[in-house]
RNA sequence: GGCGCGUUCGUCUAGUGGUCUAGGACGCUGGCCUCUCACGCCGGUAACAGGGGUUCGACUCCCCUACGCGCUACCA
């Protein structure tokens, strides 16, 4: 059966952690993929990897399998051009090596490194151009016998052209002209046998037969040197489009990992952080900067952010359909999406974009989906059992009601301990406490009045509290703020939260009487 | 240094010679709603990097400059 006309591929080095720009690079390869009903292969590009490939991969499939990217062919897939790892595929380059080589697209080079170095520093000095002198290149065995007997090692390099163009077509860029001469001649083989990065990506692009190559930017000034590699191994090219990369936060810097501290200095970036840090704090989670930033994924999983709402912000940097569509569910992404729309600039990673997208997915979900993305925030910071109760699980349910758009992450439910706090060990804080109980005589009073009116109520719904307490407040004679705060601040410990008559119908009847005899305690306590 | 890529509101973007006194979204901001906060609603702020061409007409085409970024590795 002949392939199908799609296959592209995403290609991540092990590193322990999976970049949100590498994040979106996979995307546009997965839409391509699933919108020409081709294939997409992940292939691991360990070449150059001393640590543990297999520890350092599985933060990677994790996050992707959390963003619902799934891959045809890869690790844990299998596929028909098996293995996908480049560390398993050394006799496959060695060949290709040899092929080159055997044709004259590529030599052994004797030369020493510092041999090499002084040619190209003189360039440098001069000023020109610096263009190998091969003088060290060995093309018959004589050569290469002669080199040996003065004791020299060597490595391949590609005979590179040295006039004329390679000129190509971009998806993205349109047309693109390079001079040959323009290119040095790579090395594609270490004298240990290993293969260098620009060998092994072609000739594994050809081997699994990727029709499109999607890939970074940065990759657009090695075109013409892999191009050069596939045609001298009679390889069908494959057509190329170059992304612009995922910038920094205000900035046109590509997004890096290593600069979380100088990002934390911009403001948007700063309140992310904060928040996510905030909600790590509250489940025990150790923030490491290796793992806990921004820029990693697992970040956003870590504190509750929803997937769709990643991949649909990741979606619109540096691509849109239209002058207004904005929200697209998986299958509209993949109907519409097409690389002819992908914008050529790098487009800024926008922290408070993300969270906007973030706000409104989480606030379309359907309340047990709510309560079970809450749940698990609420064992780990020690307020419910694992699994939940019945009732805890009617009692998140009634904060999520009532919470609505409040909450935008999962985690930001333990912004509202107080309701799983018990009665003695509620916190104030010490501003509202001052202002609106210490400092508030009048209103202190009538928050006693309303207290001895509460062991009478019979039905604590909130409708039935929204009754009581206005017809108190016009029996009083007074406004609704009168009455509000004070309690607000006994039974929560705080100046704000959601609608008062909610939060009481919450906590309960007992509890709340128990939290505004404490809270005049306290009170009294003070003076 | 050489080569390449890029440049529309603070940010993401729409715009492919006239419909652009440049549209949408996020942000910021004024007001309304209101028990606080949030949501919501109404309104506001703000951009074609600069200079030359081409053209009746340029955000759109060409050239130059500036700025940014990348490649120029026995990194990927």
């Amino acid at each position: 059966m002949a392939p199908p006309l799609v296959r592209v591929r995403f290609a991540p080095s092990p590193t322990g952690y999976l970049h949100i720009g590498g994040v979106r690079t996979a995307l546009f390869n997965w839409l391509f993929a699933r919108h020409h009903g081709g294939e997409f292969i992940l292939r691991v590009d360990d070449t150059d990897q001393a640590r543990n490939v297999h520890e350092a991969l599985q933060p990677i499939m994790d996050g992707f399998k959390w963003l619902g990217i799934d891959w045809d062919e890869g690790p844990g897939m299998g596929g028909p051009h098996a293995p996908y790892f480049q560390s398993q595929r050394s006799d496959i380059y060695a060949e290709a090596v040899k092929k080159l080589l055997e044709a004259g697209h590529a030599y052994r080079d004797f030369s020493k490194p510092e041999e090499f170095a002084a040619e190209r520093q003189a360039a440098e000095k001069e000023k020109r151009q610096f263009i190998y002198s091969r003088t060290w290149m060995a093309e018959t065995d004589e050569d290469v016998k002669r080199f040996e007997a003065e004791g020299r090692e060597s490595i391949v390099r590609l005979k590179m052209h040295r006039e004329g163009k390679c000129e190509f077509h971009d998806l993205v860029r349109g047309d693109m002209s390079f001079e040959w001469r323009g290119e040095q001649d790579h090395v594609i083989q270490r004298k240990d046998g290993s293969c260098l990065y620009h060998l092994t990506s072609v000739v594994d692009d050809g081997a699994f037969e990727i029709s499109h190559v999607i890939r970074a930017i940065e990759h657009l000034p090695n075109t013409p040197r892999q191009i050069f590699i596939a045609q001298s191994l009679g390889l069908e090219l494959p057509i190329y489009a170059h992304l612009p990369f995922v910038a920094e936060p205000g900035s046109s810097n590509k997004l890096s990992k290593r600069k979380l501290d100088k990002y934390l200095k911009n403001r948007d970036f700063k309140v992310l952080y904060d928040h996510g840090e905030k909600i790590a704090e509250q489940i025990g989670f150790s923030a490491s900067p290796e793992t806990f930033n921004p820029v990693i994924v697992d970040f956003y999983r870590e504190i509750g952010f929803l997937p769709d709402a990643i991949i649909n912000y990741l979606l619109l940097l540096g691509w849109s359909l239209d002058d207004k569509t904005e929200d697209f569910t998986r299958e509209a992404m993949i109907q519409d999406f097409s690389l002819d729309r992908i914008t050529k600039a790098p487009a800024s990673f926008d922290p408070q974009k993300l969270m906007s997208f973030q706000s409104r997915y989480m606030w379309r979900l359907d309340m047990d989906e709510k309560v079970e993305m809450v749940l698990p925030y609420l064992e780990k910071a020690g307020f419910a059992q694992t699994p939940a109760s019945e009732e805890t699980r009617s009692r998140v349910k009634s904060i999520l009601e009532a919470a609505n758009e409040r909450i935008s992450l999962a985690g930001d439910i333990l912004d509202y301990s107080e309701f799983f706090q018990a009665d003695h060990s509620l916190e104030y804080e010490e501003k509202a406490f001052r202002k609106r109980l210490v400092n508030a005589e009048a209103q202190r009073e009538l928050l006693v009045k309303l207290r001895n009116i509460l062991p009478g109520v019979e039905d604590f719904s909130a409708e039935h509290l929204d009754q009581i307490l206005h017809t108190f407040v016009e029996e009083e004679g007074v406004g609704m703020g009168m009455i509000v705060h004070a309690i607000r601040v006994a039974i929560t410990g705080k100046a704000v939260g959601f609608g008062l008559f909610e939060i009481m119908a919450i906590i309960g009847k007992d509890a709340c009487i128990n939290r505004i005899d404490r809270a005049l305690k306290l009170v009294d306590q003070q003076q």
